[in-house]
DNA sequence: ATTATAACTGCGAATAATTTGCATTTGCAA
DNA sequence: TTGCAAATGCAAATTATTCGCAGTTATAAT
């Protein structure tokens, strides 16, 4: 349980309250291997007998994102933002197109591209997102034929 | 007025039916050099003297993404969409996160990446999405001692 | 040209995600 | 232990986007 202290911890310097919902959130969150949606962590709680209202898990979202300990993100272009729990040290993603599962890419190509573009356009580059886009292996399969 | 033509054709050739509101709403995407959201562009119509129905808006776009006239994206994790039109030959985004201007990227740094992850993962990559988050120029003067 | 028809549009109402106001509760510093 | 700002629950409001339906228009076939 490293991220349990990490997270307490990082909870603790931000200058939140230490309360039931967000350890509980940030729980669900770090457990998930995948950004999750406002509502999907409400019914993920709910699974563990935890009740907390939805306007909170927003709230929640919302002041633990200000504080960087979650990250919002909207990776596929439908109507609702997904969260993720914000690792020091960032990540890919790689999206199927048909089944919507979520791949996480641990290496970045992008080193030196930054300080590069930075010159060309005196931007400071505080960070970036990437997003890949296809048809899982098992979609492919399944498709076979269309 | 090379892309007008271009894009008539792209038009006709989509099977879509070539009606004032789309050429109108094209027009519009072409000319901007940031992405816009469909209200943006239902005030910009009005602006021109063209009365379009803000669902006819959000429905013309819909069909134009369909047939991949027009791309939609979220690049800010705000609550609205926005739409660019659709050049062949993908661009990438340097966002401001302070007055949220969009300068565009014209080279791609993901080369042959792609492929790299496509044997490592089995998946068939089909696109990508990249933004880059900093503070322009002007807005670090701006901030200049904060 | 005329016409038939599917595609398109306007308008208002519906939907769904997210936010907000307010009364009550709770974490935590003193 | 207490005081108080911060956090929470609940219901209502807000906002972007979609949908149903009736009337209109672009286009292909005559």
């Amino acid at each position: 349980m490293r991220e349990q202290i990490e997270y307490e911890e990082r909870l603790k310097k931000s200058g939140l309250k230490n309360t039931k919902s967000r350890r509980a959130i940030l729980d669900i969150l770090i457990r998930s291997n995948q950004p999750m949606a406002a509502e999907q962590i409400f019914f993920a709680l709910k699974e563990k007998q935890i009740d907390i209202n939805l306007s909170t898990v927003y709230r929640t979202l919302e002041s633990l994102e200000d504080k960087d300990l979650v990250t919002k993100i909207s990776i596929i272009d439908d109507d609702r933002m997904l969260f993720e729990y914000n690792q020091l040290g960032h990540r890919h993603y790689l999206v199927c197109l048909d089944c919507k599962k979520i791949i996480t890419v641990h290496n970045c190509p992008l080193g030196s591209y930054e300080k590069t573009l930075e010159n060309e356009t005196h931007f400071n580059i505080v960070g970036h997102k990437l997003y890949l886009y296809g048809y899982c292996e098992e979609c492919q399969k399944r498709n076979n034929g269309n």
